[in-house]
DNA sequence: ACCTTTAGGATCATTTTTATCCTTTTTAGT
DNA sequence: ACTAAAAAGGATAAAAATGATCCTAAAGGT
Protein backbone atom coordinates (compact mmCIF):
# COMPACT_ATOMS: atom_id res chain seq x y z
CA UNK A 1 0.00 0.00 0.00
CA UNK A 2 1.01 3.61 -0.64
CA UNK A 3 3.91 2.65 -2.57
CA UNK A 4 6.03 5.17 -4.83
CA UNK A 5 6.26 4.39 -8.30
CA UNK A 6 8.67 3.51 -10.35
CA UNK A 7 9.01 7.18 -11.71
CA UNK A 8 9.41 8.55 -8.29
CA UNK A 9 12.37 6.18 -7.34
CA UNK A 10 14.04 6.99 -10.52
CA UNK A 11 13.15 10.70 -10.12
CA UNK A 12 15.13 10.80 -6.75
CA UNK A 13 18.08 8.45 -7.98
CA UNK A 14 18.48 10.95 -10.27
CA UNK A 15 18.45 13.68 -8.79
CA UNK A 16 20.78 12.65 -5.94
CA UNK A 17 23.04 11.37 -8.52
CA UNK A 18 23.46 14.81 -9.97
CA UNK A 19 23.83 16.08 -6.26
CA UNK A 20 26.73 14.30 -6.17
CA UNK A 21 28.83 15.93 -8.46
CA UNK A 22 30.73 19.17 -8.13
CA UNK A 23 27.90 22.05 -7.94
CA UNK A 24 27.19 23.39 -11.01
CA UNK A 25 28.88 20.23 -12.87
CA UNK A 26 26.86 19.42 -15.95
CA UNK A 27 26.05 15.76 -16.35
CA UNK A 28 25.23 14.00 -19.30
CA UNK A 29 21.65 11.98 -19.29
CA UNK A 30 23.71 8.81 -20.51
CA UNK A 31 25.79 9.09 -17.57
CA UNK A 32 23.21 10.00 -15.15
CA UNK A 33 21.27 6.76 -16.66
CA UNK A 34 24.17 4.48 -16.56
CA UNK A 35 25.22 5.66 -12.85
CA UNK A 36 22.26 5.43 -11.20
CA UNK A 37 20.94 2.39 -13.87
CA UNK A 38 17.89 3.82 -14.61
CA UNK A 39 16.07 3.61 -17.95
CA UNK A 40 17.34 6.21 -20.03
CA UNK A 41 14.35 7.46 -21.83
CA UNK A 42 12.34 7.22 -19.12
CA UNK A 43 14.23 9.09 -17.10
CA UNK A 44 14.99 11.73 -19.93
CA UNK A 45 11.14 12.81 -19.32
CA UNK A 46 11.59 12.63 -15.72
CA UNK A 47 14.19 15.31 -16.23
CA UNK A 48 12.65 17.62 -18.39
CA UNK A 49 9.86 17.95 -16.06
CA UNK A 50 12.31 18.81 -13.56
CA UNK A 51 13.87 21.26 -15.75
CA UNK A 52 10.71 22.85 -16.32
CA UNK A 53 10.10 23.09 -12.35
CA UNK A 54 13.99 25.15 -12.01
CA UNK A 55 15.23 22.03 -9.84
CA UNK A 56 17.88 21.68 -13.48
CA UNK A 57 19.16 23.15 -15.73
CA UNK A 58 19.48 22.13 -19.11
CA UNK A 59 21.55 22.27 -21.89
CA UNK A 60 21.34 21.37 -25.22
CA UNK A 61 24.30 20.27 -28.15
CA UNK A 62 27.38 19.00 -27.93
CA UNK A 63 28.56 19.53 -24.45
CA UNK A 64 25.36 19.61 -23.24
CA UNK A 65 23.60 17.61 -20.33
CA UNK A 66 21.93 18.45 -16.73
CA UNK A 67 23.27 20.63 -13.72
CA UNK A 68 21.30 21.60 -10.62
CA UNK A 69 19.67 24.55 -10.48
CA UNK A 70 19.89 25.16 -7.17
CA UNK A 71 22.27 23.98 -4.09
CA UNK A 72 21.51 20.45 -3.24
CA UNK A 73 20.68 21.66 0.05
CA UNK A 74 17.82 23.67 -1.33
CA UNK A 75 15.39 20.97 -2.44
CA UNK A 76 13.53 18.90 -0.52
CA UNK A 77 12.50 15.10 -0.70
CA UNK A 78 9.10 16.35 -0.72
CA UNK A 79 9.58 18.51 -3.26
CA UNK A 80 11.17 15.63 -5.56
CA UNK A 81 8.55 13.37 -4.83
CA UNK A 82 5.30 15.79 -4.82
CA UNK A 83 6.66 16.86 -8.30
CA UNK A 84 6.89 13.27 -10.35
CA UNK A 85 4.09 11.62 -8.19
CA UNK A 86 1.63 14.89 -6.91
CA UNK A 87 0.74 16.03 -3.85
CA UNK A 88 1.54 13.39 -0.95
CA UNK A 89 -1.91 12.48 -0.06
CA UNK A 90 -2.99 8.55 1.55
CA UNK A 91 -6.66 9.11 0.78
CA UNK A 92 -8.85 12.04 -1.44
CA UNK A 93 -10.45 13.08 1.17
CA UNK A 94 -7.29 14.76 1.72
CA UNK A 95 -6.57 16.69 -1.69
CA UNK A 96 -8.00 19.02 -2.79
CA UNK A 97 -10.87 17.16 -3.68
CA UNK A 98 -12.10 16.74 -0.37
CA UNK A 99 -14.98 14.44 0.54
CA UNK A 100 -18.70 15.42 1.74
CA UNK A 101 -18.38 13.27 5.04
CA UNK A 102 -14.94 14.78 6.44
CA UNK A 103 -16.53 17.06 8.80
CA UNK A 104 -17.73 14.21 10.95
CA UNK A 105 -15.69 11.28 10.16
CA UNK A 106 -13.31 10.04 12.06
CA UNK A 107 -11.16 8.25 9.25
CA UNK A 108 -10.61 11.63 8.10
CA UNK A 109 -8.30 12.86 10.65
CA UNK A 110 -6.17 10.11 10.97
CA UNK A 111 -5.36 10.39 7.26
CA UNK A 112 -4.81 13.86 8.08
CA UNK A 113 -2.63 12.74 10.38
CA UNK A 114 -0.49 10.73 8.49
CA UNK A 115 -0.65 13.31 5.55
CA UNK A 116 1.11 15.59 8.27
CA UNK A 117 3.38 12.99 9.76
CA UNK A 118 4.83 12.38 6.10
CA UNK A 119 4.85 15.50 4.78
CA UNK A 120 6.87 16.67 7.70
CA UNK A 121 9.66 13.96 7.19
CA UNK A 122 9.99 14.12 3.57
CA UNK A 123 10.10 18.52 3.98
CA UNK A 124 12.64 17.90 6.70
CA UNK A 125 15.46 15.77 4.40
CA UNK A 126 17.31 17.29 1.54
CA UNK A 127 18.77 16.27 -1.33
CA UNK A 128 22.36 17.32 -0.28
CA UNK A 129 21.82 14.59 3.06
CA UNK A 130 21.34 12.08 0.40
CA UNK A 131 23.65 12.55 -1.62
CA UNK A 132 26.11 12.44 0.50
CA UNK A 133 28.21 9.79 0.98
CA UNK A 134 30.84 10.23 3.61
CA UNK A 135 30.04 9.74 7.23
CA UNK B 1 0.62 9.79 -4.14
CA UNK B 2 0.86 7.16 -1.86
CA UNK B 3 -3.44 7.18 -2.00
CA UNK B 4 -5.25 4.31 -0.35
CA UNK B 5 -7.48 2.26 -3.32
CA UNK B 6 -11.38 3.03 -3.28
CA UNK B 7 -11.07 -1.00 -1.95
CA UNK B 8 -9.41 0.23 0.89
CA UNK B 9 -11.50 3.19 1.65
CA UNK B 10 -14.85 1.37 0.86
CA UNK B 11 -13.59 -1.40 3.26
CA UNK B 12 -13.21 0.75 5.96
CA UNK B 13 -16.41 2.47 5.73
CA UNK B 14 -17.87 -0.87 5.08
CA UNK B 15 -16.75 -2.45 8.77
CA UNK B 16 -17.01 0.76 10.48
CA UNK B 17 -20.36 0.31 9.60
CA UNK B 18 -20.80 -2.93 11.15
CA UNK B 19 -19.63 -1.75 14.21
CA UNK B 20 -21.60 0.93 15.02
CA UNK B 21 -24.24 -1.67 15.32
CA UNK B 22 -25.27 -3.50 18.62
CA UNK B 23 -22.32 -5.81 19.13
CA UNK B 24 -22.74 -9.18 17.05
CA UNK B 25 -25.70 -7.70 15.35
CA UNK B 26 -26.18 -8.68 11.79
CA UNK B 27 -26.45 -7.13 8.85
CA UNK B 28 -27.12 -8.08 5.59
CA UNK B 29 -24.84 -7.07 2.73
CA UNK B 30 -27.17 -4.51 1.02
CA UNK B 31 -27.90 -3.05 3.81
CA UNK B 32 -24.53 -1.83 4.47
CA UNK B 33 -23.75 -1.47 1.12
CA UNK B 34 -26.72 0.86 0.73
CA UNK B 35 -25.67 2.38 4.37
CA UNK B 36 -22.50 3.37 3.75
CA UNK B 37 -23.05 3.88 0.05
CA UNK B 38 -20.95 1.21 -1.45
CA UNK B 39 -21.10 -0.51 -4.76
CA UNK B 40 -22.58 -3.85 -3.38
CA UNK B 41 -20.65 -6.57 -5.29
CA UNK B 42 -17.45 -4.69 -4.88
CA UNK B 43 -18.01 -4.84 -1.03
CA UNK B 44 -19.19 -8.30 -1.43
CA UNK B 45 -15.83 -9.57 -2.15
CA UNK B 46 -13.94 -7.66 0.31
CA UNK B 47 -16.01 -8.90 3.03
CA UNK B 48 -15.79 -12.51 1.65
CA UNK B 49 -12.22 -11.34 2.44
CA UNK B 50 -12.71 -10.33 5.77
CA UNK B 51 -14.70 -13.54 6.71
CA UNK B 52 -11.35 -15.12 5.69
CA UNK B 53 -9.37 -13.38 7.57
CA UNK B 54 -11.80 -13.42 10.87
CA UNK B 55 -13.11 -9.75 11.34
CA UNK B 56 -15.93 -11.07 10.26
CA UNK B 57 -18.76 -13.79 10.58
CA UNK B 58 -20.62 -14.26 7.54
CA UNK B 59 -23.96 -16.37 7.32
CA UNK B 60 -25.60 -17.53 4.35
CA UNK B 61 -29.03 -18.49 3.92
CA UNK B 62 -32.23 -16.91 5.05
CA UNK B 63 -31.75 -14.05 7.53
CA UNK B 64 -27.93 -14.86 6.70
CA UNK B 65 -25.65 -11.42 6.65
CA UNK B 66 -22.31 -10.30 8.52
CA UNK B 67 -21.44 -9.76 11.98
CA UNK B 68 -17.91 -8.39 13.79
CA UNK B 69 -16.40 -11.47 14.47
CA UNK B 70 -14.45 -9.40 17.56
CA UNK B 71 -14.70 -6.53 19.53
CA UNK B 72 -14.48 -3.10 17.41
CA UNK B 73 -11.64 -2.09 20.06
CA UNK B 74 -9.93 -5.06 19.20
CA UNK B 75 -9.63 -4.36 15.12
CA UNK B 76 -6.85 -2.42 14.24
CA UNK B 77 -7.46 0.46 11.48
CA UNK B 78 -4.40 -1.14 10.28
CA UNK B 79 -5.32 -4.68 10.50
CA UNK B 80 -8.19 -3.56 8.27
CA UNK B 81 -5.74 -1.73 5.35
CA UNK B 82 -2.86 -4.24 5.30
CA UNK B 83 -5.58 -6.86 4.55
CA UNK B 84 -7.29 -5.07 2.04
CA UNK B 85 -4.06 -3.38 0.65
CA UNK B 86 -1.04 -5.24 1.69
CA UNK B 87 1.95 -4.50 4.28
CA UNK B 88 2.11 -0.48 4.32
CA UNK B 89 5.25 0.33 2.56
CA UNK B 90 6.26 3.64 1.08
CA UNK B 91 8.35 1.72 -1.19
CA UNK B 92 9.35 -1.26 -2.45
CA UNK B 93 12.86 -1.51 -0.21
CA UNK B 94 11.11 -1.73 2.62
CA UNK B 95 8.77 -4.64 1.86
CA UNK B 96 9.88 -8.26 1.96
CA UNK B 97 11.37 -7.59 -1.44
CA UNK B 98 14.46 -5.40 -0.49
CA UNK B 99 16.83 -3.45 -2.11
CA UNK B 100 20.18 -4.48 -3.22
CA UNK B 101 21.11 -0.62 -2.83
CA UNK B 102 19.58 -0.43 0.83
CA UNK B 103 22.55 -0.74 3.07
CA UNK B 104 24.01 2.36 2.05
CA UNK B 105 20.97 4.17 0.79
CA UNK B 106 20.41 7.09 2.26
CA UNK B 107 17.02 7.78 0.73
CA UNK B 108 16.13 3.60 2.52
CA UNK B 109 16.10 5.45 5.85
CA UNK B 110 13.87 7.94 5.17
CA UNK B 111 11.66 5.46 3.43
CA UNK B 112 11.91 3.49 6.83
CA UNK B 113 10.65 6.16 9.12
CA UNK B 114 8.24 7.17 6.98
CA UNK B 115 6.57 3.41 7.48
CA UNK B 116 6.90 3.25 11.02
CA UNK B 117 5.52 6.55 11.66
CA UNK B 118 1.92 5.31 9.44
CA UNK B 119 2.36 1.95 10.68
CA UNK B 120 2.72 3.71 14.07
CA UNK B 121 -0.48 5.82 13.61
CA UNK B 122 -2.93 2.92 11.91
CA UNK B 123 -1.94 0.80 14.82
CA UNK B 124 -2.96 3.45 17.31
CA UNK B 125 -6.36 3.54 15.95
CA UNK B 126 -9.25 0.81 16.47
CA UNK B 127 -12.67 0.44 14.31
CA UNK B 128 -14.37 0.87 17.40
CA UNK B 129 -12.56 4.62 18.15
CA UNK B 130 -13.82 5.00 14.42
CA UNK B 131 -17.22 4.12 14.78
CA UNK B 132 -18.23 6.50 17.70
CA UNK B 133 -20.86 8.33 17.26
CA UNK B 134 -21.32 10.76 20.46
CA UNK B 135 -18.74 12.75 21.71
C1' DA C 1 27.22 21.82 -42.74
C1' DC C 2 27.34 18.42 -39.24
C1' DC C 3 27.22 16.22 -35.05
C1' DT C 4 25.55 16.12 -30.32
C1' DT C 5 22.17 16.43 -26.98
C1' DT C 6 17.77 17.79 -24.95
C1' DA C 7 12.47 18.83 -25.99
C1' DG C 8 8.17 17.38 -27.25
C1' DG C 9 4.78 14.42 -28.87
C1' DA C 10 2.88 10.07 -30.06
C1' DT C 11 2.34 5.57 -29.14
C1' DC C 12 2.12 1.19 -26.82
C1' DA C 13 2.34 -2.94 -23.72
C1' DT C 14 1.47 -4.35 -19.18
C1' DT C 15 -0.50 -4.08 -14.81
C1' DT C 16 -3.70 -2.45 -11.53
C1' DT C 17 -8.01 -0.81 -10.36
C1' DT C 18 -12.82 -1.05 -10.18
C1' DA C 19 -16.04 -3.19 -10.87
C1' DT C 20 -20.15 -6.72 -12.73
C1' DC C 21 -22.25 -11.19 -13.72
C1' DC C 22 -23.31 -15.89 -13.24
C1' DT C 23 -23.42 -20.22 -10.96
C1' DT C 24 -23.03 -22.79 -6.70
C1' DT C 25 -23.57 -23.62 -1.91
C1' DT C 26 -25.62 -22.97 2.46
C1' DT C 27 -29.37 -22.01 5.47
C1' DA C 28 -34.09 -20.86 7.25
C1' DG C 29 -38.65 -21.28 7.03
C1' DT C 30 -42.85 -23.65 5.28
C1' DA D 1 -38.83 -31.98 0.22
C1' DC D 2 -39.39 -27.25 -1.53
C1' DT D 3 -38.49 -22.63 -1.89
C1' DA D 4 -36.60 -18.26 -1.15
C1' DA D 5 -32.74 -15.76 0.72
C1' DA D 6 -28.11 -14.75 1.04
C1' DA D 7 -23.17 -15.34 0.83
C1' DA D 8 -19.17 -17.87 -1.85
C1' DG D 9 -16.58 -18.46 -5.74
C1' DG D 10 -15.11 -17.84 -10.29
C1' DA D 11 -14.97 -15.61 -14.70
C1' DT D 12 -14.91 -11.60 -17.19
C1' DA D 13 -14.21 -6.89 -18.55
C1' DA D 14 -13.87 -1.80 -18.95
C1' DA D 15 -11.11 1.91 -17.55
C1' DA D 16 -7.15 3.95 -15.68
C1' DA D 17 -2.44 4.10 -14.32
C1' DT D 18 2.16 2.64 -14.97
C1' DG D 19 6.34 2.03 -17.33
C1' DA D 20 8.29 2.53 -20.90
C1' DT D 21 9.97 3.33 -26.22
C1' DC D 22 10.32 5.84 -30.62
C1' DC D 23 10.50 9.55 -33.75
C1' DT D 24 10.98 14.19 -35.18
C1' DA D 25 12.23 18.86 -33.97
C1' DA D 26 15.01 22.33 -31.95
C1' DA D 27 19.20 24.15 -30.10
C1' DG D 28 24.13 24.46 -29.49
C1' DG D 29 29.03 23.52 -30.40
C1' DT D 30 32.85 22.67 -33.88
S1 LIG E 1 -12.00 8.69 5.22
FE1 LIG E 1 -13.94 9.73 5.67
S2 LIG E 1 -13.61 11.78 4.85
FE2 LIG E 1 -11.99 10.49 4.00
S3 LIG E 1 -12.80 9.76 2.05
FE3 LIG E 1 -13.35 8.19 3.55
S4 LIG E 1 -15.38 8.82 4.24
FE4 LIG E 1 -14.54 10.60 3.20
S1 LIG F 1 15.42 4.23 -1.82
FE1 LIG F 1 17.47 3.31 -1.90
S2 LIG F 1 17.19 1.31 -0.97
FE2 LIG F 1 15.13 2.06 -1.44
S3 LIG F 1 14.67 1.26 -3.49
FE3 LIG F 1 15.59 3.27 -3.82
S4 LIG F 1 17.77 2.83 -4.07
FE4 LIG F 1 16.88 0.99 -3.15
Amino acid sequence: MMELTRKGEYAIRGIVHLARLPHGNVALLSEIAEAAELPQTFLAKIFQNFAKLGFVNSYRGTGGGFSLARPAAAITLRQVVEAVEGPIAPNRCVTELGCERSATCRVHTVWRRVQEQVVGILDGVTIEELAREED
